[in-house]
RNA sequence: GGUCCCUUCGUCUAUCGGUUAGGACGCCAGGUUUUCAACCUGGAAAGAGGGGUUCAAUUCCCCUAGGGACUGCCA
């Protein structure tokens, strides 16, 4: 049996942002597509004149974009291939496998609140599905698919199982509306077929619909897609994500300056696991994804543990990459762009500062004193003692640093010097060193900032602090 | 109401009949630290309930309870 080359797809529709949940549900098809060397679609379900928009539609492709999760080719529009979907349901209708039905949306409302009033079931059952073609009045009608009416369905989910439907459950969904325009589960069908997509990973909210495009699946004789219905995300509550959770739009979270990496791996682990790897690259995402590993029951979002991930990821990150990364957080939140001084200050700076940032917010706070000035006069004494410890050594110490090869004996002797400088801002050297020395990690503050800014700009801004 | 799905520490999860039920986040205690943050050590913390099957169930089956999805001429 040859493989098929993977083609999977994400398929939003253009009537809000981009829900996180959504975002997830791309990164499962990214990865799974990507990891397989297959092909990752993208396809806007726009049927809905009335609801959808342009800005929407731009909005998702910007969070995919900031999420890293590219496309192969254009993003299609499923409005556009209308003509394709009618084209279907009348093949359907010529071979007798779905018909035209006149009752009227009044009628079929009369009968589902009667239905609701009885407690019995709501399945509307059109009186039109045999009366011959002659019987038919001159109306608007719709056209609706025949659907089994014995026996069950079994339909076989790489995350839900073997699911059964009961063949009665099913209706005779419409086709095409009254007004001749297609409905949205005929379309999904033909787009999923004609773009020859393999592998339809998509939320469990889906899954009863399965059942439903199942049946033109069947008609139509086409093959049908591997199903993987993943459980839906929940907010920290358990109830459904909505904005009192604080935010539902993956814009949302760029806004708050969580890096995107961090992003991917947060969102892939939740839901989907291989093994204890809670923190991993896009490398063994992609190696490691598979339908297999995503669970059943549906998880809530925890903002603690997605802050816990990214603060690894900015530490684990290149400082060019974090640096445009923080350009483009900047940008997309509308900050003011650094200023070339700036950015090479950061640059500088951004070693030292990303080991206690976990989003980009508090990198920039955490640069405050790179990126702000204020000199002030300072005291003789300290200038003296700055001096003094700082002439030569700290220069010499820089690359030391930075290459994580220290020579002990240098930094014992700086260290006693400082301690001795204690009765001034310099002292406060002292204690981050001893850290360093008993093989922690360097809390830079003072000791940064004389790497990054030179010893005078330090001492000015510490004075000026201390005012 | 009907159909389908789900249920391991507070949260995300590991376990594919036999484990002191493991890890991570968070939390608590202690340590280190003259900023912030980080770091080190230790700790508390789970199989929804009830029946089976089996020598043995968290794991397989059934029931109950709880949660969720769907039930549109929306997508």
């Amino acid at each position: 049996m040859s493989q098929k080359p993977v083609v999977t797809r994400f398929a939003p529709s253009p009537t809000g942002a981009l829900h996180i949940g959504g975002a997830r549900t791309a990164l499962f098809n990214w990865l799974y597509a990507r990891g397989r060397g297959g092909k990752f679609l993208l396809r806007i379900e726009d049927t809905d004149k009335a609801r959808s928009s342009a800005e929407n539609t731009q909005a998702i492709l910007d969070g995919l974009t900031w999420l890293g999760l590219d496309w192969d080719g254009e993003p299609s529009s499923q409005a556009a291939n209308a003509d394709r979907h009618v084209e279907v349901a009348r093949d359907l209708l010529a071979q007798g496998k779905a018909y035209k039905c006149f009752s009227t949306q009044d009628e079929i409302e009369a009968f589902r609140e009667d239905a609701r009033a009885n407690k019995t079931s709501t399945l509307f059952r059109s009186p039109w599905r045999d009366v011959a073609e002659g019987d038919h009045p001159d109306a608007p009608y719709v056209i609706r698919i025949k659907a089994p009416r014995d026996g069950k369905t079994t339909l076989h989910d790489e995350v839900q199982g073997d699911v059964t439907w009961s063949n009665d459950q099913l209706d005779d969904m419409i086709l095409l509306r009254s007004d001749g325009t297609p409905v949205y589960m005929l379309a999904v069908v033909v787009d999923d077929h004609d773009m020859g997509v393999t592998h339809v990973v998509r939320g469990d909210d889906h899954l009863a619909n399965a059942f439903r495009q199942n049946m033109i699946y069947d008609a139509m004789g086409w093959d049908k897609p591997v199903l993987a219905h993943i459980p839906l995300i929940y907010g920290p509550d358990g109830k459904k994500m909505s904005k009192r959770h604080g935010a539902t739009g993956a814009a949302e979270y760029q806004a708050m300056g969580y890096p995107a990496a961090g992003m991917r791996n947060y969102l892939a682990r939740l839901g989907w696991s291989h093994g204890d790897d809670e923190f991993f690259t896009d490398a063994q995402a992609l190696e490691w994804f598979d339908l297999d590993g995503i669970g059943k029951s549906p998880a809530r979002f925890d903002f603690k543990k997605l802050e816990n991930i990214c603060g690894q990821h900015i530490v684990a990150s290149e400082n060019a990459a974090l640096l445009h990364e923080l350009q483009g957080y900047l940008a997309a939140t509308g900050q003011a762009a650094l200023s070339g001084p700036q950015t090479a200050l950061l640059g500088d700076a951004i070693y030292c500062l990303k080991e206690r940032a976990k989003t980009m917010p508090q990198l920039i706070e955490k640069a405050h004193f790179a990126l702000t000035s204020s000199p002030l006069e300072l005291d003789e004494k300290a200038q003296a003692q700055l001096t003094n410890v700082s002439r030569g050594i700290l220069t010499e110490l820089t690359p030391q640093l930075q290459n994580a090869s220290w020579d002990r004996d240098t930094l014992e002797g700086i260290v006693s010097d400082l301690a001795a400088a204690h009765d001034t801002k310099l002292g406060k050297l002292a204690g981050p060193l001893r850290a360093a020395l008993a093989g922690r990690a360097v809390s830079p503050s003072v000791f940064d900032m004389m790497l990054v800014l030179g010893r005078d700009e330090t001492i000015a801004r510490l004075e000026q602090q201390q005012a």
